[in-house]
DNA sequence: CTCAGTGCAAAAGCTTTGCATAATA
DNA sequence: TATTATGCAAAGCTTTTGCACTGAG
């Protein structure tokens, strides 16, 4: 069975990666996997909580301190005051965020490779990684408008 | 005179968008164009004090949100708490951020344009912003550490 | 048994807001 | 003079930290 899969490939990579591992950090990484990317510290902690309600905030914020620095998740920066969080994708990928209903649409393409090659600054900047988010409106929102 | 022509520039654009001009916006507006882009709140707090001592942040955060809606200036979203600022650039730039030093070295390249040709998942979105971060390594920093 | 991890509460940034005062148009 | 903008202080949010307690290894 499937959740009973990444269950299992949650567990590994936590023992792996030498951390202790504890029931609040396994619910939380499967609360992000399971997330369809993009939640932020206080949307992780109400999904969470509703399997361990005593988890706290603090906890919530740790742990993805350190799932950040395992490499296991990444950290967003959209157009607002606090970070977003997702599973950190295995092949590069950027966003198109849509300012009239918030919807983040992924797409992939390689856009460090291009500007690497392209760009004159870059040929000698070592690009370790790349946060790209276009802003607009998507179809529905511009059919909306009218 | 240089300074004079962007006195003059400024007080223009901020006549023209129907705000007041006060000497505290004026202020601001230039420290934001002689701040070689990427300033911080508070830094430009700092810069503008030495002109203006009685000068708060709490106008410093009024006029750079004004500043923003009248799209003289733009937001960035490095990897950080706060943000930064910049006079908005005439053609679209990105930028290059280096974990080393934190220096900032900023490119041209019409990603937006590329994007929209290129990615199916854009194809029906209207961008209309784009910020791109790269992060990685300079040149110094790359051989300081061998 | 030991040390890393957790919960709770309190602190620490950055940013926003209320209100009386000052300044622009 | 009628608003709009400012300064100050206080509040608001997200995120971090200290400390005693708990639980994994």
């Amino acid at each position: 069975m499937d959740s009973n899969n990444t269950l299992k490939k949650t567990y590994r990579e936590l023992d792996e990666s030498g951390l202790r591992v504890t029931s609040q950090r396994t619910l939380i990484l499967e609360v992000i996997r399971q997330g369809e990317g993009h939640l932020d510290a206080d949307e992780v902690h109400r999904r969470a909580r509703e399997k361990q309600p005593r988890l706290s905030l603090s906890t919530v914020y740790r742990t993805l301190q350190k799932l950040k620095e395992l490499g296991l998740v990444e950290e967003l920066h959209f157009d607002e005051t606090h970070h977003h969080y997702e599973i950190k994708p295995p092949t590069e990928h950027h966003h198109l965020v849509c300012l009239g209903c918030g919807r983040v649409i992924e797409f992939q393409y390689p856009l460090a490779r291009l500007v690497k090659k392209n760009v004159t600054e870059a040929k000698d900047f070592e690009i370790t990684g790349s946060e790209v988010q276009m802003t607009g409106y998507c179809l529905t929102c511009r059919q909306n408008r009218e």
